[in-house]
DNA sequence: GCAAAAGTGTTTTGTATACACCCATGC
DNA sequence: GCATGGGTGTATACAAAACACTTTTGC
C-alpha cells in the first residue's frame, strides 16, 4: 500500500471546534450557537467549522473565533495572554465515526479563555449565539423553571464543553490563566472572583491577597487604582511574565 | 454551502502516531521504527498508521501499538492502567499543513505508557523497531561518539516525542500514572527509580517510601515480598484505585 | 457615621525536607 | 562480617488556613 495512492486511505472532514469560556456576572459561560440546519436543527453547538486546505489546526481556530466574535486569538505557540488578546489553546481531537451522522468528521477541538468585553456578534453561518453558564448548558444548575433540563447541546459537543470546562478549571490551579478572563488592567480582588466563578467556591480574600502578591513575575502594579468595585481603592495590575504558578492556587473540596 | 456536498470541504487524512515509553535501564525510552520509504527514508519515526474508515481514534492506536509491540491496551476511557494492560491516553494533534510532504495529513497523537517487559516485535510495515533512551532521539544526551548528534526524528516527531515525554513528565505529578511503567506487583524502590529515571533526579529513599505509603488508595500491599532488588526483602505492592494524587508528587528542581 | 472592599499581621496546623538510625537479606 | 537496599523516627522549615484588625473610599 503505497500512501501514494489516493485509495489507500480513507478520506476525512476535519473541522475545528471552539469552548470559548469567559466570566460573566460571577459565573463561568460558553460561547453557544444555534444551529439554522440539520442535523440538530434549533439546537445549541459549540461554534465550529471546517479546516480549510491550507490551513493550520490552531489558525482555523482563531479564523471561527474572529468570524464568531471580533476577538483576536494570540498565537498560541507564545507567551501566554497578553493584552488585548484571547489565550487559545487546543484541547483534544474527537473522532468517533459515528459523531457526525452525515459523515466522518474528525474535529480538532479548541479552548478560548476570553476576558467578558465582547459581545456576542453572529457572523459566519452562526444565525444566533449568546453566551450562556456552562453548568446551564450542561443541565447541572438551575435553567429556567425548576427541573427543566435543557437539551443537550448537538453532536457530541456536551462532552467536549466539559473537557474544556475541566481543563480550564484544572489549568488555572498552576498558572497564570485566570488573567486571561480579566481586562488588561485588574484588581486582586477582581482576579480572586474570577476564581471563584470558575472553581464555584469562596476563597479567603486575605490569604488569596498574599498569595498572588507575593508570587514573583505573577502580577505586575500599573500604579493605578480604581473604587469600580466599591470600598477603598484597589491598586491595578497587569498580568506578569510568569505563566506557571509554583506552588499552585489550592482549590479548595467542593 | 452544504455540508452534505463532498466538494465543499478539502479531504484529509487522518493518522494516529504513538508516542510508547518505558523505563529500561534506569533511562526513560521511546519505542522508534526506521522508516522503510519516503519520505524520510531509513530515519527514525514513532510508530503509527492511518485511521480506517470506521474505526475510532483510540482504537486505531490501540491497533498500532498491537501491531508495533504485541501490547494490549486498555480502554482510554476506563480507570487507569491495570495489570498486564499498558496506559494509553490522547496526546495532541498535528495538523501543519507541510507536516507530510505527500498531502495533507493530520495526526492524532497518543501516549502509551508500558512497563520494560516486552521485546519490540517488527509488524505490520516496520521494518526494524527499537527502544531508544529519549535523550538520545532528541539529541540532548550522550549519542555515540562525543558531540555526534543524531538525525532528527522524521516529519513533526521530535516535537510529538518532545510533548509526550513532558506530558509523562508533568502527569506522574500529581496521577498514579508511573505505575504504568512497572509489572504488575512492584516495589516502592522500584517505583521510586521509576520517578528517577522519568524526571532524571534523585529523590530521597525515605520521603517517598513515606510518601506513596502514606497515600490512601495508591497502593495496595500483596502480602508477598521479593529480594529481586538485593538488601533486605521489599514488601510488593500493586496499583490501587486511586488515579489522582493528592498533595502531588513534588519535582525537584533540576 | 456606616457599609463595603482593600490590605496587613499573627497564630496554628499540616506537609516536605534532611538526616540519624535500625532491619533483613545475600555473599 | 559486610554491603545493599528496605523501612521508621524526628527535628526543622515553609506554606496554607483561619481570623483579628486597620485603611480608604462612597453614600
Amino acid at each position: 500500500m503505497s500512501p501514494y495512492d489516493p485509495s489507500a486511505f480513507p478520506p476525512f472532514a476535519v473541522t475545528v471546534d471552539l469552548v470559548v469560556l469567559t466570566v460573566k456576572r460571577d459565573a463561568l459561560c460558553a460561547l453557544a450557537v444555534r444551529r439554522g440546519e440539520p442535523p440538530f436543527q434549533g439546537r445549541w453547538a459549540l461554534p465550529g467549522g471546517f479546516v480549510r486546505a491550507d490551513e493550520d489546526l490552531a489558525a482555523a481556530a482563531a479564523r471561527e473565533l474572529a468570524e464568531e466574535t471580533g476577538l483576536l486569538a494570540l498565537d498560541p505557540s507564545g507567551p501566554g495572554p497578553v493584552d488585548g488578546g484571547a489565550h487559545l489553546e487546543q484541547l483534544a481531537t474527537y473522532g468517533d465515526p459515528r459523531r457526525d451522522p452525515r459523515m466522518r468528521v474528525v474535529s480538532v477541538a479548541h479552548l478560548v479563555l476570553a476576558p467578558d468585553l465582547p459581545a456576542p456578534r453572529a457572523g459566519g453561518d452562526a444565525h444566533s449565539a449568546r453566551w450562556a453558564p456552562v453548568d446551564a448548558l450542561l443541565g447541572k444548575g438551575g435553567f429556567g423553571r425548576e427541573g427543566e433540563q435543557p437539551a443537550p447541546l448537538a453532536f457530541d459537543h456536551d462532552r467536549i464543553l466539559s473537557d474544556g470546562v475541566e481543563r480550564a478549571r484544572s489549568k488555572i490551579e498552576y498558572s497564570s490563566l485566570a488573567t486571561a478572563f480579566c481586562p488588561p488592567e485588574f484588581t486582586v480582588g477582581e482576579l480572586r472572583r474570577v476564581y471563584e466563578s470558575v472553581w464555584g467556591v469562596a476563597l479567603d480574600p486575605r490569604n488569596f491577597h498574599r498569595k498572588v502578591t507575593g508570587t514573583p513575575g505573577f502580577l505586575v502594579p500599573t500604579g493605578g487604582t480604581t473604587t469600580r468595585q466599591g470600598g477603598r481603592p484597589a491598586q491595578l495590575f497587569r498580568a506578569g511574565g510568569a505563566t506557571l504558578l509554583n506552588p499552585p492556587m489550592l482549590r479548595p473540596e467542593v
